[in-house]
DNA sequence: CTCCGCATTATTGGCGCCAATATTGGCGCC
DNA sequence: GGCGCCAATATTGGCGCCAATAATGCGGAG
């Protein structure tokens, strides 16, 4: 299902988020040809956006284009897929070195890991994806460095699909839960190396 | 003055890369308006070309762009420089722990040192600028892990002017030089510690 | 029955026109 | 003489048409 074809709202960014979700949802199959009839309709917009839209989705390689063929969404790569994830986890640790937490930072991720350990227990899987999502936004952007911050939020939207679908046991996910209220404290306690090390076994998880 | 306007090239990435190099190079000053009149003509292709590479130079940030205003490449930002070498220490010490080193790679480095040794001693600006890219982009193309290297890459290209121009003295020019056989020898004793302090240092300097 | 080739159809992608909007320059008013 | 408003001009950016090219389906030959 097409999320959110709002058929008129700015047009520009918003068409290439609303196919990028669509992939990471899964809503668009890997190795699908996208072609851009479908597209327009789907998404309610001119040709042109869609265009647009590709061609940066392209160039963050979630799809990729062939000349006089059309645009397909990548196949997911297990290679790529690790080799994102260590780079995610060296970006993420040296991240902790410019973290600035304030109290009030502190609470709200506090809220942000019981909203995610909420949708573990009892949500849909966008609600998980979702929730997941905004606390790693949100302590990355505690982050001084605020190009390291922008540049670990978009690498998190370069991975292709394998989405929030196949997220493994139930085990599995109240353990990150709890893994995020482990970071919360260790932050709240300014033990750096305890952070990172905690990130970094997260991260490493088989998905998320 | 223009680079390289093939009027008949493959247009699309090419259009994009002549403008970055344009702007890296000074001959676009940071500031300027990028009028799509000017830009076609200047590199003879059409305007849709022009607008795919200001889109996508758009989100290198090394041009912004105001709605029904235009294009202008973007003004030197002394904190994004900072945070963006810093970035690049990080990501390069952690390439080091990827780098796999032949002989020949090993070689070829040592020429490539030679070459920017050379272009330091007697060279242009042009030619020290891209000698030195050349030899980092090696060294980054050695690491095991692709996309690391990619983004590494990728990085380079984000950076808007202050380019080649004010490489300050002849002296810094020179130890630039010999920090970059420093880096060979470091890698041909497999001595990665080394390696990573003599990048970090490298990289920290003012320019360069 | 299968395979090859050709005509039809579907799709991409370039190009240029034009409406919407900003900028410039001139003229009159204070 | 300076300031501000308004007309003329310049520029952007959307939209749709159409040529080039690839995929598809049909029919005939072996």
């Amino acid at each position: 299902m097409a999320r959110a074809a709002k058929s008129s709202g700015q047009t520009g960014e918003a068409v290439e988020a609303a196919i990028a979700g669509d992939i990471q949802a899964g809503a668009l199959p890997p190795g699908s040809w996208l072609k851009q009839i479908d597209l327009e309709r789907r998404y309610g917009c001119t040709r042109t956006d869609i265009r647009r839209a590709l061609d940066r989705l392209t160039t963050r390689r979630l799809v990729q284009h062939i000349p006089e063929r059309g645009y397909y969404v990548c196949l997911p790569d297990d290679r790529r897929k690790a080799e994102l994830r260590e780079i995610r986890v060296i970006l993420e640790m040296a991240m902790v070195d410019f973290l600035a937490a304030t109290p009030e930072a502190i609470a709200e991720l506090r809220r942000l890991a019981e909203r995610f350990a909420e949708a573990s227990a009892a949500g849909t899987h966008l609600e998980r994806y979702e929730s997941n999502r905004e606390f790693h936004v949100y302590l990355t952007g505690l982050s001084r460095n605020r190009e390291l911050a922008a540049l670990i939020v978009d690498l998190r939207g370069h991975l292709p699909a394998t989405p929030v679908m196949q997220w493994h046991s139930q085990a599995r996910i109240e353990q990150s839960a709890a893994e995020h209220f482990a970071m919360v404290e260790a932050l709240a306690a300014g033990d750096g190396p305890r952070l990172k090390a905690l990130l970094a076994d997260h991260i490493r998880q088989p998905t998320r």
